[in-house]
DNA sequence: GGTGTATGCTTACGTTGTACGTGAACATAG
DNA sequence: CTATGTTCACGTACAACGTAAGCATACACC
């Protein structure tokens, strides 16, 4: 008998790069970073590690394989609108990226070289055009593409990461860390009134809010109208 | 002969956490977070790796003693002058600190929990305390030092990270990878536009740019002046 | 002296990334 | 049909990792 039109002699689905790489992301959205590991991705998808090698020539190749594909789930909003709508849902849409696979940014960190892929290149170009439409000089456009990547970013990378003590109190636990020991102490009477607003502040309003600095910032500078 | 008083029978200066968290920062610092190994940095102090944890209880505890200490070197500008100069001052001292350890980003982005070293946290008072200055309400300060701080954190992640073609190219080398070649499919043409810029602006420049922005988003919401 | 308490060394175990060799499935050429 | 080359998965093996456990040494205080 013919060797196809029988599923159940067909034992395991071929493996490709992608299935390699979306294994390994939704490892490190579950589980971290550190969880990555050869033999867990190969274990997810039912197969030896050393078969991984087939589809990524390294460990290094897998992790940067994850980053260009967190920046292809990009969603290029419309342009129809002016810039600084566009910007705004530009923005808000790198955030939504960032923020739906939270370990990536720890990935980006330590990561030293430039991403190359066409697919994580793409948002740049997006960012880029559409700063270019407020009608600065290209080398204004750079500076600002630098400056509000880096702010989304940072802005992230703080939120999920909260490094800053921002959630580290769910509401009023009393935050069973020797946080509270320090601060107990006296010395950091700021920091200790500005616990509460850390925990309570909605990080989307935070982040429409600094977002909106900046282009409050443009605006006033080059005399830009919305 | 009594044992003292005899430079060559003290063979080895008494081991201590602050030595180890040094060795594992220089170490950090001149090749990377994956090269800080207990074993590496038990060398590095001269004692075997199971040594150092008589001073540290992880390698967990080794890392955020590398990051409380790179908080530790942050030096607190004077606060006579109004809060804007304060702040500028904070902010480039904050970067200064962060990228004279490049690496440490790394470390902060793949830690999920907030600081608590006392040193960790000063800074992070100071930045209240200044922006607090400012008379906007406590509510809107949190807001602000998380916008300032999310943008210095990206901005030096992008910048030494350089994960968007920063530079990638020195002044004019032709880039062997093959970023280029994606380039010159004639896609990312805005990309293409802006890489000379990215390569020559003055990182420093570009900072307080987007700080400058900032601030005058601050001032024209809230109408205060410097 | 003796006796704890730090501190360091040694050995050992399980897990990591991956180099290397084997073998099965398949395409194409003779 | 056999021969041959390519692709891909498997299995073994090794060095380096973090660290648990046990033992050795040195100094503080009686």
């Amino acid at each position: 008998m013919s060797p196809k039109a029988d599923a159940a002699d067909k034992p395991r689905e071929r493996l490709t790069r992608n299935r390699v790489i979306d294994a390994a992301l939704q490892i490190m959205d579950a589980e971290g970073v550190e969880a990555v590991t050869m033999r867990r991705v190969a274990r997810e998808v039912g197969v030896e590690a050393m078969s991984l090698y087939n589809h990524v020539t390294d460990k290094e190749d897998l992790l940067d394989g994850i980053c260009a594909r967190v920046m292809a789930d990009f969603r290029f909003p419309d342009e129809d609108g002016d810039w600084v709508a566009t910007t705004r849902h530009g923005a808000s849409e790198w955030r939504r990226v960032l923020k739906s696979h939270p370990n990536v940014l720890a990935l980006f960190a330590e990561r030293n070289k430039p991403m190359t892929d066409l697919d994580a290149l793409m948002p740049m170009e997006f960012a880029l055009r559409t700063i270019g439409r407020a009608g600065m000089g290209e080398r204004e456009a750079v500076q600002v593409f630098n400056v509000m990547g880096g702010y989304i970013m940072g802005f992230v990378m703080m939120e999920s990461g909260r490094m800053f003590g921002g959630g580290t109190m769910e509401k009023d636990a009393p935050s069973p860390d020797q946080m509270t020991h320090v601060l107990a102490a006296g010395q950091l009477p700021c920091v200790a009134a500005a616990l509460p607003h850390l925990a309570n502040c909605d990080p989307d309003e935070q982040f429409a809010f600094g977002l909106d600095l900046l282009l409050a910032g443009l605006k006033a500078r080059y005399g830009l109208l919305a």
